[in-house]
DNA sequence: GCAAGGTC
């Protein structure tokens, strides 16, 4: 019988695959316990026929690039040499089992089907294992399967419709590879053998001063936030408050235009308004609302509302989600995709959580009629269906608490992306007092719908407006004049830090903490519970914006005006700073302050401490995938432009030895 | 002793 050699990225997808396939039996892999090959038959109809498949998995990449090993030490050459030293790729010794096993499978194997995720990542790690097992057996026939989740019908589907490996994608990655290794490397290794000595002391002896593509826009988005609260000038501005009392209700009006800077126009034009003495009340309007359920969840958002309601910091929120995958009761935790695909049955996995002490009687509501289909987000990696429980568990049977709370909620997340959005109706009142409008509005809630599940969003009835009919005029109880000031931003937190990174293409959704977890390693920055300083307290007009990066912000997710007002779950979550209920705030050190001031120094509009030339580099992959490029001229033009900056850097090193000669020795420039 | 990207 023809024999299919079949190898997915990880165990977890070879496993559910083969079942999905045939009767698989699980064979051991000597000297690993957690990978199997699992041995089935199958009749590819349409290609290969009757066949026997063994169907294995990597986990992850299989091969590393590294220089060869005469560059490897850091007094064996300088540092400008690694922009073109020798490169090779090594099979790390953990992974060297999982190679061997492909080239044993590979070799009575007539087909190798490739089934890694379909991602530029995986079509790389496809090409490995395609590498692998040519080197034992050349004559190997190599496709790959096209799927974007596990369910048996689809899989299927992708069984019977093979297709080729991407070689573009997998050259893009390449690129990127061996980028990020020579400049990472590189820069690393130059600025600590020229800053080390100088702050020697400050330092410790075992850190470096590493540089690398994620982890130094990462902490420019730190440091740029930190400028903006350090350099933050209050401004005075003034306003009129407007106040009536009907049937036993203070009514606010808040005046249309806000306020003003120029105390002497609101002065003027607040005694316009006295003069006119009457108020007239010129719009009554009560209109039907609703407060839309959240997105399906993604990685990005689940470490955005980990640091935000969970009290874990992104990190800690994956490595948990993670644990809760392994053992099977949520789906995989690294995704882009806010959509669930039409095929996969949302109802069979409400019904699992009827049973729970906590929501079950709201999941039970939910399959007698309450279920509607989730929004559907804009993003969609082809690989992954939004995080979902897959399995009911009971929450003495979890481990501690962390686990507790991110399986909570990730399965009321769910629930509530299967309810209705939340009704109700919202007053609104405008009166018109002397020339200017001033307007007051309340909110009723008539259905919590999904937020009797979802206690993560708020939103309440306000107190109820007496009635008013247009036409109608009185004399507003208290009339004045107000002063305030403008407050500045808080210290950049970690949802808010995720959010940039997400928006600027800085990281993947599975690094993305890992980048954190680095700056803070490198004593690049710190963290600190908020909460030291009053926030908020007055008018609060702080006018935050986000690192300029964001105004670049395509991608569609969230953009530039978006802020403050949307309706979608996307605009939510930001203000979360006023109640500072223990959310940790980034603050750099001297030493990531001096790093970022640098580079900024030395050539502002390439500076390293941005997010362009990353950004730029993605581009070119891209590019490189639509064959309008190739991997070639894309290592090569980065190579040409890193290095352009790393001999400005070299040529005006005293500018970054003085920054942190100022900022971490205390010394004046 | 360097990077970032997979995943166990």
């Amino acid at each position: 019988m023809v024999r299919i050699l079949c190898v997915a990225e990880k165990p977890s997808i070879a496993k559910a695959v083969a079942n999905h396939l045939g009767q698989a039996r699980a064979r051991d892999v000597a000297g690993l316990p957690w990978l199997k090959n699992y041995d089935l038959d199958y009749n590819f109809a349409r290609s290969w026929g009757h066949c026997n498949v063994i169907f294995t998995s990597v986990a992850g990449h299989l091969v590393n690039l590294d220089f060869d090993q005469r560059y490897k030490s850091w007094s064996s050459c300088s540092p400008a040499d690694l922009f073109d030293a020798p490169i090779r790729n090594f099979i790390e010794d953990s992974k060297k089992t999982i190679a061997r096993n492909i080239e044993t499978q590979a070799r009575h194997a007539k087909v190798l089907f490739i089934w890694t995720d379909c991602d530029r990542e995986g079509e790389h790690i496809g090409a490995e294992i395609r590498d692998v097992a040519l080197k034992t057996n050349p004559r190997l026939e190599v496709k790959r399967a096209r799927f974007s989740n596990i369910e048996r019908a689809h899989v299927i589907n992708a069984a019977n419709n093979p297709i080729t490996l991407d070689e573009l994608q997998a050259q893009a990655v390449a690129a990127r590879i061996e980028l990020d290794l020579r400049i990472g490397a590189a820069f690393t290794r130059m600025q600590t053998l020229n800053l080390k000595p100088l702050i020697e002391r400050q330092m410790g002896d075992k850190s470096i001063i590493s540089y690398g593509s994620c982890q130094f826009p990462t902490l420019g988005f730190v440091v740029e936030r930190y400028f903006r609260v350090k350099n933050f000038v209050p401004e005075t501005f003034w306003s009129i408050r407007v106040m009536h009392k009907k049937d036993g209700v203070n009514v606010n009006f808040n005046w249309a235009r806000v306020h003003l800077f120029d105390r002497m126009a609101v002065t003027i034009i607040f005694e316009r308004c006295l003069a006119a003495r009457l108020a007239k009340v010129t719009k009554m309007q009560k209109k039907p609302t609703s407060k839309w359920k959240p997105l399906p969840l993604t990685t990005v958002e689940l470490q955005k509302m980990g640091s935000k309601y969970l009290r874990m910091d992104s990190q800690r929120v994956m490595k948990v989600a993670e644990d809760l995958y392994t053992k099977g009761w949520i789906s995989y935790p690294r995704t882009e995709t806010d959509q669930f695909d039409r095929g996969i049955d949302l109802r069979r996995i409400v019904q699992k959580q009827t049973t729970d002490r906590q929501w079950g009687q709201y999941a039970q509501m939910l399959m007698d009629g309450g279920f509607t289909q989730p929004r559907n987000g804009r993003n969609n990696d082809k690989a992954h269906p939004p995080i979902h429980p897959v399995n009911h568990v009971e929450a003495g049977s979890l481990n501690n608490d962390d686990e507790r709370r991110v399986y909570e909620f990730v399965v009321r997340r769910f629930l509530a992306c299967c309810s209705e959005d939340a009704k109700g109706e919202t007053t609104t009142v405008e009166i018109e007092y002397g020339v200017e409008i001033f307007r007051t509005s309340g909110l009723l809630v008539l259905q919590r719908n999904y937020l009797d599940v979802y206690p993560y969003d708020k939103w309440e009835s306000s107190q109820q407006l007496p009635h008013f009919v247009v036409g109608e005029t009185f004399e507003p109880t208290e009339a004045r004049m107000t002063e305030g000031k403008t407050s500045p931003p808080g210290y950049l937190t970690e949802p808010e830090l995720i959010a940039l990174m997400d928006a600027n293409g800085i990281g993947t959704d599975a690094t993305m903490a890992e980048h954190i977890a680095k700056i803070k390693e490198r004593e690049y920055v710190m963290t600190r519970t908020r909460g030291s300083q009053a926030a908020g307290l007055d008018e609060g007009e702080g006018d935050i914006e986000d690192a300029p990066a964001a105004r670049g912000g395509r991608g569609g997710r969230g953009g530039r005006g978006g802020r403050g007002r949307g309706r979608g779950s996307g605009a939510r979550g930001r203000g979360s700073r006023a109640g500072g209920n223990g959310v940790q705030e980034f603050i750099p050190s001297t030493l990531g302050v001096a790093l970022m001031e640098g580079y900024d120094k030395i050539g502002f509009d390439t500076s390293l401490s941005k997010p362009f030339l990353r950004k730029e580099m993605e581009i070119q992959m891209r590019a490189i995938c639509a064959g309008t490029t190739n991997k070639h001229e894309v290592v090569q033009q980065n190579l040409e432009q890193y290095r352009d900056v790393f001999v400005r850097t070299l040529g005006r090193l005293n500018v970054l030895k003085t920054a942190l000669r100022t900022y971490v020795l205390g010394q004046d420039g």
